[in-house]
DNA sequence: GTGGTCTAGACCACT
DNA sequence: GTGGTCTAGACCACG
């Protein structure tokens, strides 16, 4: 959890880290009140430059996720986690939503589409397997 | 075929327009030796600039499926409904790759996904969005 | 409009930037449809960091204000001079409470408050800033 | 009177501690000689960390309002009351110019921001009903 | 120790 | 030319 970050993928590192902070307390490994890393020890762990990170709480703190407190920390707000799992529905959602329509605009049939998904399936991940 | 364009996608509007001829090439819509739209007439009907329009034509040149023709336009190539069938499968294969990640990472199992891949199987003609 | 910032306040660079721009638009200044001054002129113009700009922007963007066009620049929204005049409102009704709020804690009566407010008036162009 | 804080707000928490030592001084609350209270004591009603209180009361000793006396506790200055006097006037001076100067540069005219004024008078909180 | 702001300068993608 | 992202390192305010 809060391991990793493709720093080669097209999408940006901060919303990698923004999404992952979403999983995570949509998941209830971070609960409300439970604090997240701080900015440094996280930039650290994931070898990114602390402003990267500091970018990602921003938006977190906007989506109502997280609150600073002054000179102490960051912390998972009361309504955070409900916020997480609609976010997390939204996030999954559109993903899907966009590679649907391309399929189908490839001429691929529905079929062939969810046996495509099935075949990547097991590629889903280098490391945690996360099955759920 | 080749009339829409989501100018507020992630996704370079060059690459959509390239994915687009692609898969018309591919569907046999259009044939080898058929001329694809000058580049000035389909930067007029997507209502973008034609520089565009120009750097993904340059890049379906690059991958061999467009030839220029000076002075009479571009035309595609003999090889090019086999390039470009091989070329949808990888464009398809990597954005399924890359949703199968990203939902097993927010904790949703194989038959969850499957799922919601059918339930947005009917929306597959509408406008994109994408979030950002 | 947009020429002068404030480095030593204890408002955020990025904030005063913001809020001139609001006003601006809230103004008319800027009308819907209208460039925005580029990220770099803007930062040329104010003496600042091109970054803080671009910070003062995507809040303007998130706030609905402003839209990027890719490679173009950024533009006032339909629904820019709306939000901006509500959201002049609240800024300044935001100020006049606080300051309100401390006035009246100090001891102050509402007509020794309305007298400084007289007072202060003339100096409103002034270069001069205050610290808190 | 010295029962509320608002952490939350911009203003630093020791700076509204300070603010209000202030005005309790200026308007004869606390009189030379009085003690104020001690650190622990504060920093238990008002909730916040002691050594935010003990950065205020620093602040007033540098002011010259209070003086510490080893093992006793902090006591008001036989000056106090004339510093604080003055310094009351110069922080909600400040404050007011600065909200001058922001309602000017939102293109409020002078009327409308005495009328905004008189609107919220109403609004202040002189007094604590502080319940907690 | 914490987060917040700012600068300087780099590289990228898009038009 | 445009905006977007990232790094490195600085300084500040707060607790």
């Amino acid at each position: 959890m809060l391991t990793r970050v493709s720093p080669d993928s097209t999408v940006p590192i901060y919303e990698q880290i923004l999404a992952q902070v979403v999983f995570a307390v949509a998941a209830g490994d971070l609960a409300a009140g439970d604090a997240v890393p701080s900015v440094r020890e996280l930039a650290l762990r994931l070898l990114v430059n602390a402003n990267t990170v500091s970018r990602a709480y921003q938006e977190l703190e906007r989506l109502g996720v997280v609150e600073a407190r002054r000179g102490v920390g960051m912390f998972v707000t009361d309504g955070g986690p409900k916020v997480c799992r609609e976010r997390r529905k939204v996030l999954v959602r559109d993903r899907v939503r966009e590679t649907v329509r391309e399929a189908a605009a490839a001429g691929l049939a529905l079929d062939e589409l969810q046996h495509l998904v099935n075949d990547e399936w097991p590629r889903r991940n280098g490391h945690a397997k996360s099955a759920r």
